[in-house]
DNA sequence: ATAATGCTAAGACAAGTGTCTCTCAGAGTC
DNA sequence: GACTCTGAGAGACACTTGTCTTAGCATTAT
């Protein structure tokens, strides 16, 4: 059987926001800031999630001092793009132009955002996308 | 503590797909349809996704002849919408706007999809976004 | 040195997921 | 009636996720 593909459950994520957020930290500064934010996991919850995700590859730690610090891998760009992508695929036939509408239909957008959005399609509709190079040029 | 929210994993997910798809069916009809799609699973497996979701309530099933008839109670609308707003508030602060920017900056629409993307927008800046007449929580 | 404290390691445990095997009852066949 | 095919139902089983308890080692305070 094809082995399943690494996933960030949940519970994970939130730590990694937090690693995010901070750069860097122990388990008991995440710890902290985890409860700020409202989570009310026990300091054992937080080493556990923070052993999976290494055992993922997706956090790193040094030995420091006394404790270890965790420090993220992956980026948060990295997991938005893999989840956007997991969405489309599986709901919107492959096609990120389909879940943009939706978006449109169902969210209208703050001024100044629908703006930027104008501004991007325009471009787009000026440099149409060829196989090209970016903008180099 | 809070009850874990109802989910519908990527399998059911799946089942659910070849429902929206044809409509209605038997066990073996969407196995039939599952497996022209790529899926290898064995009829057990669709019976016992097939139960769980409509455990979660969203198929249901009238006996008919021999065979139970499935048909969805949940609508593929509303599994996108749940999913996108999952992932909004997970990873963009809950603003659909970012999303929107990031699939445009990541995925170059094809032209025709930009058109109605442009239309919307212009659509919308022209009605804007009434802040009032809302309901606060 | 001892005790107190913080940290990691190990594992427990229930619920959720992915997938299947087995068994049995009803319908159709010879 | 005995045999066979279909489908339902029960349950198995390993792995994942969410969460925690405990035991043991290193550091610091008394």
């Amino acid at each position: 059987m094809a082995k399943r593909p690494v996933t960030i459950p949940d519970a994970e994520l939130d730590v990694l926001k937090v690693l995010w957020q901070k750069g860097q930290g122990t388990v008991r500064e995440l710890l902290g800031a985890l409860h700020e934010s409202g989570r009310t996991w026990s300091y054992a919850t937080v080493a556990t999630l923070l052993e999976r995700l290494s055992n993922k590859g997706m956090v790193a730690s040094d030995r420091s001092e006394l404790a270890f610090v965790y420090r993220p891998v992956i980026s948060k760009q990295e997991v938005r793009q893999k989840r956007v992508q997991s969405l489309v695929d599986k709901l919107y036939k492959g096609e990120p132009g389909l879940l943009v509408m939706h978006l449109l239909k169902s969210h209208p957008l703050p001024p100044d955002q629908a703006g930027e959005v104008k501004t991007l399609i325009e471009q787009m509709s000026n440099a149409p996308p060829k196989g090209g190079a970016k903008k180099k040029k």
